[in-house]
DNA sequence: GTTATACATATCATCCTACAACCTGAATTG
DNA sequence: CAATTCAGGTTGTAGGATGATATGTATAAC
């Protein structure tokens, strides 16, 4: 029998489409950990595509540490506590594409970031952190211009807590909003989302250069709401203030 | 010219070695993102291997949002903040400090989700928590299930402020912790990891119920600092006694 | 009867060639 | 000069061939 591969949306490439249906098939629970894949053979007459894209689409889900191969034997689907990897990527993030809690996530996150900058920034974070304040403030002020100095502001100050993680967390979600914006930019044009608050960030940079944590939260969290507000985006400010206004 | 790939420890498949190679280009920054891998063709004259292993390395890349193949022209190099997905691997918590970084990123995390589920929590949640609460502390107590537990305990709160973003990021970062623990289990089964402090469990459910926010911060994030103490990581209090302890 | 060896089979791993789809830039043509 | 066509390069897919490895079976030895 011979499956039909849905492609929803964007055409992608057969190999992605098979992994994500095999994918899908693990998640459910159709194919139980420990049990078997079907062979590399039978999976190309199943959805009639050759056995190179099968064994391209096995190796994504090798990669994410779904499943094991074994020579010989075949490819073993694992128990999560497993895999050697998880991942996070877009799309599951774009269900639901939420930007009040997107926001409200990245509030979190860059708040108490700011806080740990402050304690930890080298002279070089400071120097990289003001450049993008330049960069922002400077001539070279054309709307996409400015909204990269904006991003990169903000991942220089993630990189200046010296954790990685932090560094990727926020990357990830100051980009998945900035394409949200970028996608109602495009939808609505005549809104002009792209201000951009140089004050604030002229605040936050004072607070990282005192070596302020407390002040640093708090300019964040007022930045972060000011920037959703600009966005039409009402963040709950009963926290911030709360968290932020205090000491 | 034709390049050795090195085989270090174990013997991985060839596109596993390919991946590895070009993966260390890109992080050391070899590879500058915006540029132009090699052609397929080349890189499987430099390496020695077929278009086909070449092919099934750069699927791996471009699974874990390095770089962006485009037909007719080539694989792109991307930018970190480009990435299309997070993925952390257990090698990678194998060196040194990273696990101490995880940590600090769940107590950020946890912490202030705490506060936000302490305002927002509804009775089912409080229900789903509570379950998960007694499952810990009751009679099937065996080592899993009350890892399980734990881990269901953080979610059913990540729950509890209604933002499926930060569920998402929680459950990633304590879905990686739970698995390092397991993996450490394995390789020194002396060592009794999977002691869970259900005290700090019940501080933090008392003050979701009373609606605490500050109450909640406070014991989550004196749990976070105990567990990661527990496993062995010692995480920089400064920061946590000073935001959670106030108020 | 039990054990050990050799063999056939199944499966993944790798290689190879060929063609299709697509992009780019240069040559051709109006 | 502009538009079209064409040629070359690159990724995407197909299909077959061979090597490496695990498994079960049948045969032979004890």
């Amino acid at each position: 029998m011979k499956q039909r591969l849905a492609a929803i949306g964007t055409v992608e490439a057969l190999p992605h489409r098979v992994a994500a249906f095999l994918s899908r098939e693990i998640e459910s629970g159709d194919l139980n950990p420990g049990s078997l894949l079907p062979t590399e053979q039978q999976l190309s007459e199943k959805f009639g595509v050759s056995r190179n894209v099968v064994r391209e689409a096995i190796a994504q889900l090798r990669a994410d540490g779904m499943v094991e191969a074994r020579q010989g034997i075949g490819s073993f689907v694992l128990a999560p506590e497993q895999r050697a990897a998880i991942r996070i990527d877009r799309e599951t993030l774009k269900e639901g594409q939420n930007m009040e809690r997107l926001f409200e996530l990245r509030c979190i996150l860059e708040a108490e970031s700011a806080a740990l900058a402050a304690e930890r920034r080298e002279q070089e974070h400071l120097d990289a952190i003001k450049g993008a304040l330049d960069r922002m403030s400077g001539e070279e002020r054309w709307e996409d211009g400015s909204i990269d100095a904006d991003l990169l502001f903000h991942r220089e100050i993630a990189r200046a807590t010296g954790n990685s993680y932090i560094h990727t967390f926020i990357s990830f979600v100051c980009e998945q909003i900035r394409r949200s914006i970028y996608y109602a930019r495009q939808t609505n044009p005549l809104h002009d989302l792209v201000e951009v608050n140089v004050g604030e960030h002229v605040r936050i940079y004072e607070a990282l250069v005192a070596g302020d944590p407390a002040a640093a939260e708090a300019a964040m969290r007022a930045h972060i709401i000011g920037a959703a507000n600009r966005v039409g985006v009402k963040l709950p400010s009963a926290r911030g203030e709360r968290t932020g206004g205090g000491k």
